[in-house]
This record gives C-alpha cells, structure tokens and sequence, in this order.
RNA sequence: GGCCCCAUCGUCUAGCGGUCUAGGACGCUGGCCUCUCACGCCGGAAACAUGGGUUCGAGUCCCAUUGGGGUCACCA
C-alpha cells in the first residue's frame, strides 16, 4: 500500500514500453519512513544509515550534511549510525584524514553508534589520545581491514560466472581505448578476457560481466523512479590486481555486510548504481533503499572547494561559528519541513522529529555564507549569558585580550547581541584591557565638533563623571546627557568624543555600561590623556 | 559524444490542478527605535526558463527545446 509514496509513478511513461528483459528491484523498504511508528516497529527492520568518506583530505560542508541527513534519518526511527571509512585507494588516503572526520562528526555533536576501533584505528597508524573507540558487531569498519572478504565475494563471482579474471596489462588498454577512439567509437574495455581464462596465480584483476542490452529501474527515495533501457557500461573492474576492491565491489559488501537500510550519497553516485544493482541481483543480496542528495555548489555556482572559503568545516569552528548553527543552515539546503510551514530554526531535536526523506530536494543549492552568518548571529543571541561567556572564553585568550571573568560577565550582555561569529568578540571588548589605545582621532571631529569643541566635551565631562556621587550606569548616562546639552550639542555629537576618548573606536558596546565596567579611574584618566593629544 | 539527474525572487525555499493578483527567510532597500554599532519593529523592490500539449482550469501533469550538472578509470 505504501510502496506508492516513492514508486513515484512519475517516470512510468518512460519505461513501460521496454518489454525485453525489463527487471526493476522492489524496494519494499520504502515504507520505513511513511509508517505510523507503532505499526512500523513490528513490521520493520532496523533503519541503519552510514557515513562512509574516503579518507583522501579534508571534508566540506557538503560531505558532513550528508553525514548528517544519514544521522538524523536513523535517529529518526530509532536506528543506527555507522561511520566506515573507504581507503581502498591506497595512493590516495592521507594520513589524518580519518581523525579529522571523527574529531568533526563529534564536534557537530554526530555521534557514532558503529564504526572503528581504536585497535582498527591503530593499525593503520591513526591514534590519537582522544580518539574513540567505536567498534561494532559487523567490523572492521575501515575497508583496507576488510581485503580477505572482497576477495572472498569476488572469487564467488567468478564462480557463478559473473565475473572473470582479466590479465590486460595497462598499455594493453591504453592501445585498444586510441584505436576506439580513431575509429570513433565509445572507448571502454572490449571484453577481451572474458572468454579467455586467466589463471589465478597471473596478475590480474576481476572483472564483472555488464549485460548488454538490459532495462534495469529502480526507485529513488528522492527523485522517483530513475530507469535505464539499456546498461551503457563495460565490464567494470571489482578487484584491482594488488588485491584491493574497487569502490562498486566495496559499497555493495560492506552495505550488505553491516545491514545498511538506507543509502545516503551525493547524486553523482545515481550513474553508478545500476553497476551495485546487479551486483546485489547476482549476489542474490536485497538491494537498500538509495537517496541520492543533490550537491551543494558554493557562492560561484561552482562544486564547493577548499577556496570557498567558509566550506571547510574545521575553518568554521575556528571562525567562531557554533556547530547547531552550522547544521541547522546546513539542513535547509535541499531540505524543508514542507507542509507549508515557514520554519527555518530548528533544535537538533525538532530536525529529528521533523525530518524526512520526502522533504528532500531534487535540485542542487548553493551554500550562501551570508545567510549562515545571520543564523549564527541568532544562535548566538539566543544562546544563554553564561554559555555565551564560556564559549568566547577560548576566541579570547587566543586574541590575548586578557579578561577577568567578572569583568567580561559583565559587558558580556551587550557583546553578545553585537556578533555574528565568535571571533568578533575580542576586538569588541579589548579596549578594557590595560593596553595603551590606538585612537581614532580623526573620527572624533564631524557635526560641528572641531578640536576646541572636543577638549570642551572632555574636559567638562572628566569633571562630572569625577564628581559623581556613585559610578552607576544611570548616574553616568545622566550626567553625560547633561554636558551634552549644556554645550548645545545633540548627544550623537558629543559621545563620539568620549567614545574614541575612553575605548579608541567609534563602534562599540554602549557607552555607558561600558564606562561602568572601565571603572571611574581608567574612565579619567583616558579622557585626561585624549585632552592631552588633541592639538 | 552516449547515458542519467535537475530547472519558482540574486540565494535557500513553500507550493503536491482551482484558495497563486505565487507565501516565508537571507541579502538589498525606505522608515521607526537610538549615545555608535547591533538587536527589534513596520513597509518596498525582486521569481514560476521557453514552446507545445492534457484539462473547464497548470507554477503544479505530459512532451520537446534551451540551459545547468553528473557519469562513462586497476579514483572514490
């Protein structure tokens, strides 16, 4: 009955007319997420999603909202989230890569119900002090670890008549792919060795037989049903002749093995899934259910790179932006609540409860910096006092504005409502620390404001504020408003004097409260030494 | 080039045949508030790629065109 939702009938037309071998994989699966959740725990396996990056560099924006589509899926219903780590391209795994993506899942608060142990973690040279011991009952959870098993699939394959081993040396293919290519034709293996047989004991790798001229469809949880009338592929490598599987060959066992439900990936995989569904057909294996999310370009339109600046998420901790934030602007590329709702903030808790496979994007987004900085800034907003002040405390020691914690608590309110990102902090309150200001003299004169008209301001300031009974916030806005007004001038005017005078800058927390937190003695005698400077 | 995916304001999106003279958010912009800067509040400009169908009726369904993107390795 509720096969409906996601055999989405849509591209039906299409694919009606190829009578000849026509084969699509049901995917009865797809109910998991449209059940009733009482009806679904009796009738449903276990929803298992997972992360599964190639260790091969640092992780974009993109990569991790993959990871966390995955993640919020599973805790939607209750499953689970495993992190497998694909380094079957040995020339390409840097090493670590593997501790930055753990270090970042944990920071953005992913966490992990399967993946390495710290042992799977210490043979390859990946150990750090922190690093956490995952582990799982269906390891190992790095694909390099995992070699006796691909092989193990791979021989059965051959077995079957699936696959063949294939001696071609590379100069061989490199030969036959220009005379393709001469001839005009499409380049692509020939299937030289598949009537040929290869012994095991010559180098060589496994081929898999791709059948010609076969419809072949499957449902997408997100786009529908996507179909090919014929298999436009070669006989694809699956073993590479050093003994590692190639990336078809690994997902399709690994999925299996560690019973993944649902696979998340990005659209560039939707190409390659025809290869995994016949892999899991001659396997006699059931197929997951397959979301292929759409990409996120950067500002240029453009696939995200290291130079989008903002993309990498480890640049975005350190720029001072929290990772609730991060994952809520994040969430809603190429994905939305639906149901007519305008709701764009979300407690990592409602995105649980409100996400959903349905609500996903066809069509790529754009990551737009400027939008997560205002989320940012609301988050930071919203964040209580206290949690705000111990999350700046680590942006300020590193700008070494040395604060005491009283100090900063108590200027603190009017920071927090001023910043987009953490690291704005510093530069906001550093003028209460003891170093000698920069000021911005030139500011100080504008709106009839010259050099004698600011001494005046001043020195007539400095004499109230010393006279004032108590150094309160309403006494000194008081008795400013007062100077101002006796010397005729508008209180826009004449703070900005006071302003450069006592913190250097022209923008800052208010006025007062600040003076209140400087202490009437630093407040003096920085008027004192402006009076001094001005010519 | 073959195959596949995609197409609503600059950007993220709502919209699942009539309630769309298309709603929200960021950004931009006019104003209010105001000691600077922010916050907050009120207002504005800004989009259904094009052409055919289907239908009483299409942003919503179908096809084509155009334009983007992906993929065709002993990379993932």
């Amino acid at each position: 009955m509720c096969d409906e939702v996601h055999a989405a009938p849509r591209k039906e037309g299409k694919f009606r007319g190829s009578s000849r071998g026509s084969y699509s994989f049901a995917t009865p699966r797809v109910m998991v997420y449209i059940l009733p959740f009482k009806e679904r725990k009796q009738t449903m396996k276990e929803v298992r999603t997972r992360f599964a990056p190639s260790p091969t560099g640092f992780q974009h924006l993109g990569g991790f909202r993959t990871a966390f589509f995955a993640w919020l899926l599973a805790k939607r219903y209750g499953g689970k989230f495993l992190l497998r780590v694909e380094d079957t391209d040995q020339e390409r795994s840097v090493p670590g890569a593997i501790r930055f993506i753990i270090e970042e899942l944990a920071w953005f608060g992913i966490q992990v119900d399967e993946g390495p142990s710290r042992a799977e973690l210490k043979s390859l040279g990946e150990d750090w002090d922190e690093a956490p011991n995952l582990g799982g009952e269906c390891g190992p959870y790095i694909q390099s670890l995992r070699l006796p098993r691909y092989k193990e699939i791979a021989e059965q394959l051959i077995e079957k008549g699936f696959a063949y081993r294939c001696d071609c040396t590379p100069e061989m293919l490199e030969r036959e792919r220009n005379e393709q290519m001469a001839r005009k034709e499409q380049p692509g293996y020939s299937g030289y060795c598949r009537t040929r047989s290869v012994g095991a004991e010559t180098k060589h790798v496994v081929r898999f037989k791709m059948p010609q001229r076969r419809a072949l469809s499957f449902n997408d949880a997100i786009r529908g049903r996507v179909a090919w009338e014929t298999i436009p592929l070669r006989d694809t490598v699956i073993l590479k002749s050093d003994g590692f599987p190639m990336y078809h060959l690994a997902v399709v066992v690994d999925d299996h093995d560690m019973k993944i439900s649902h696979v998340l990936r990005g659209i560039e995989w939707l190409s390659s899934t025809p290869i995994h569904l016949l892999l899991y057909e001659a396997l006699g294996w059931e197929p997951p259910v397959f979301a292929h999310l759409p990409v996120v370009n950067g500002p240029d339109g453009k696939k995200l790179s290291k130079r989008t600046g903002a993309a990498k998420s480890s640049e975005l901790r350190e720029r001072g932006f929290l990772a609730e934030a991060v994952l809520n602007y994040v969430s809603l590329i190429g994905w939305a609540p639906g149901e007519g709702s305008d709701q764009e903030i979300f407690s990592r808790e409602e995105l649980i409860s409100k996400f959903s496979l349905e609500g996903i994007n066809e069509a790529s987004g754009v990551f737009d910096p400027v939008k997560l900085e205002w989320m940012n800034g609301l988050y930071i907003r919203n964040l209580p006092v206290e949690e705000f002040i111990s999350r700046s405390k680590p942006f300020l020691k590193l700008a070494e504005v040395d604060l005491s914690h009283d100090v900063f608590a108590a200027i603190a309110p009017h920071v927090q409502e001023r910043v987009k990102v953490l690291t704005e902090v510093p530069p906001m309150v550093d003028f209460l620390c003891e170093r000698p200001l920069q000021r911005q003299m030139d500011a100080m004169f504008q709106k009839g404001v010259d050099a004698a008209k600011a001494k005046e301001i001043l020195a007539r300031a400095a004499q109230v504020l010393e006279a004032l009974p108590e150094f309160s916030i309403t006494a000194i806005d008081q008795a400013l408003r007062g100077v101002a007004s006796e010397l005729g001038l508008k209180p826009g005017p004449a703070f900005v004097a006071l302003r450069i005078a006592v913190t250097g800058k022209t923008v800052t927390p208010p006025l007062f409260e600040s003076f209140a937190v400087l202490g009437r003695d630093r407040v003096l005698s920085r008027i004192r030494e402006t009076i001094g400077l001005i010519a």
